[in-house]
RNA sequence: GGAGAGAUGGCAGAGUGGUUGAUUGCACCGGUCUUGAAAACCGGCAUGCCAGCGAUGGUAUCGAGGGUUCGAACCCCUCUCUCUCCGCCA
């Protein structure tokens, strides 16, 4: 959500902005809602104010005196008048709400202008993709893949997308999990494990509702929302909550297995690691100043690339462009790993800041040192990292000639062996 | 799942139809006193929305939603959550 005042007083460079983001909202039809809802609300309470002045003159009176009776009839007609208006104001501000969630926030002018993920920009690269093994084939084309990761399972179990991950694969994933949250921490980051269900204000704060409505899973039962990335129920921990200045910034991880429908987007590029519909992500969350979020944002980038170098694994960085950029998103760098059996880059992290977009939604503030009002905060958010992809990457770049794979040193004390091999 | 109790400001805790946005205590902030601190005393201390350049004014909020009423923290209904006991159970 946006600033009220600032939708109203800069409506052109919002549109401007929205458009630019490439996504389409009825911004007219929500500022005329606006001035409806105010035009209801400021009459409603001067009838209130009325109401409550009379009320004070009618305690006083004697109740079986004429003018009680006179100033109750009175009191009846302005009462009958206000809920009129109340049921007016009522759907007014559903239909207002539902616009106002849509709106978009906009990008911040750093975020390279284009039309879409074509116009991303490259803005760093690390490793040699010519230096990784030569004998890198794709990670589902090593011989022994469906030993270390079984789909067919997956498929009989639950559905496609959803694979078993069997003895040395297990216990990589794990590995994986392991040394990006001990990562994580000595970067400062303060371990959660969140719930992997939310309830649908969670999912409205961070942004996925509306938005991405379809790309959850939904229990009908109970109404909650499987997570789509531990950035959820991560972020709305504080959901409501106001902090001290000087707690911020605030910095949380969290390993969640995370769910997506993925639907529009399946039959491209999917084969293997390379989408699921349930995969496992360590993710990264800060709450800071707002003047200092965009210089989180580069260090929770950095916090996200050191994981890739420890790797060993090259990477590219990718300024994400106006068009491809989401939509709670002020300013979003994309980690790419190079896949060099498929010869591709993967995405593997993304980094945001959502500036006060989300903290407005979910009435995140901090109280200000200096004047004592509450302000809304900043919220940033980076996968640090997901873990299929990443996974495939190291079978790859890392496959021998000899038909094993290397670990990287990093993970070998986690997984107990150097190498894989059947 | 069954039975009972409960949900009020940062916390504790009064309040059962009209000067209650809400007694009081604690915490916190400012002041007096003090060499300094403590104690004592005095004052301040919620948030959203609407109008206004602003001072400020209006309005709403006592778990959530609905109802009764001229008027609801208070009465009625529904829901959610918490606690205690029973049942089931990783």
């Amino acid at each position: 959500m946006l600033d009220l005042k600032f939708i109203r007083e800069h409506s052109d460079e919002l549109r401007a902005g929205i458009a630019k983001k490439k996504f389409t909202c009825d911004l007219d039809g929500f500022i005329a809602m606006d001035n409806e809802r105010r035009d209801l609300v400021t009459r409603i309470e001067s009838l209130k104010s009325q109401q409550n002045s009379a009320g004070d003159r009618v305690k006083t009176l004697d109740k079986k005196s004429s003018e009680f009776q006179s100033k109750i009839g009175e009191l009846r007609t302005l009462s009958d008048q206000v809920k009129n208006l109340e049921n007016q104001l009522q759907s007014v501000e559903e239909k207002w709400k539902m616009l106002y969630l849509s709106i978009p926030n906009i990008p911040h002018e750093s975020v390279p202008s284009g039309k879409n993920e074509s116009e991303n920009q490259t803005v760093a690269t690390w490793g040699d993709t010519d230096k990784i093994s030569p004998f890198a084939i794709p990670h589902y084309a090593i011989p022994w893949f469906s030993q270390l990761i079984d789909f067919p399972r997956g498929v009989k179990v639950t559905g496609a997308g959803f694979p078993f991950y069997i003895g040395d694969g297990a216990r990589i994933v794990r590995a994986l999990i392991t040394f990006f949250l001990n990562e994580a921490k000595a970067k400062g980051y303060t371990e959660f494990m969140a719930p992997i269900m939310v309830n649908g204000e969670s999912a409205t704060a961070t942004g996925q509702l509306p938005d991405k409505e379809g790309q959850m899973y939904h229990n009908d039962t109970d109404n909650f929302y499987m997570i789509p990335t531990a950035e959820v129920p991560v972020t709305n921990f504080f959901r409501d909550e106001i902090f001290e200045e000087s707690e911020l910034p605030v910095y949380r991880c969290g390993y969640t297995p995370c769910f997506r429908r993925e639907a529009g987007s399946w039959g491209k590029d999917v084969r293997g690691l390379n989408r699921l519909h349930q995969f496992d992500k360590v993710e990264l969350v800060k709450w800071t100043h707002p003047d200092k979020s965009f210089e989180e944002l580069e260090a929770l980038r950095r916090d996200a690339e050191m994981l890739l170098q420890k790797l060993n694994l090259p990477y590219r960085v990718l300024s994400i462009c106006t068009g491809d950029i989401g939509f709670p998103h002020s300013k979003q760098y994309d980690l790419e790993v190079w896949s060099g059996g498929q010869k591709r880059w993967l995405e593997v992290s993304s980094c945001s800041n959502f500036t006060d977009f989300q903290a407005r939604r979910a009435g995140i503030k901090f109280r200000e040192k200096a004047t004592g009002k509450s302000t809304f905060v900043h919220t940033l958010n980076g996968s640090g990292l997901a873990v299929p992809r990443v996974l495939a990457a190291i079978l790859e770049n890392n496959f021998q000639g000899d038909g094993t794979v290397l670990l990287p040193e990093v993970l070998r004390e986690f997984v107990g062996k150097t190498k894989i091999s059947f």
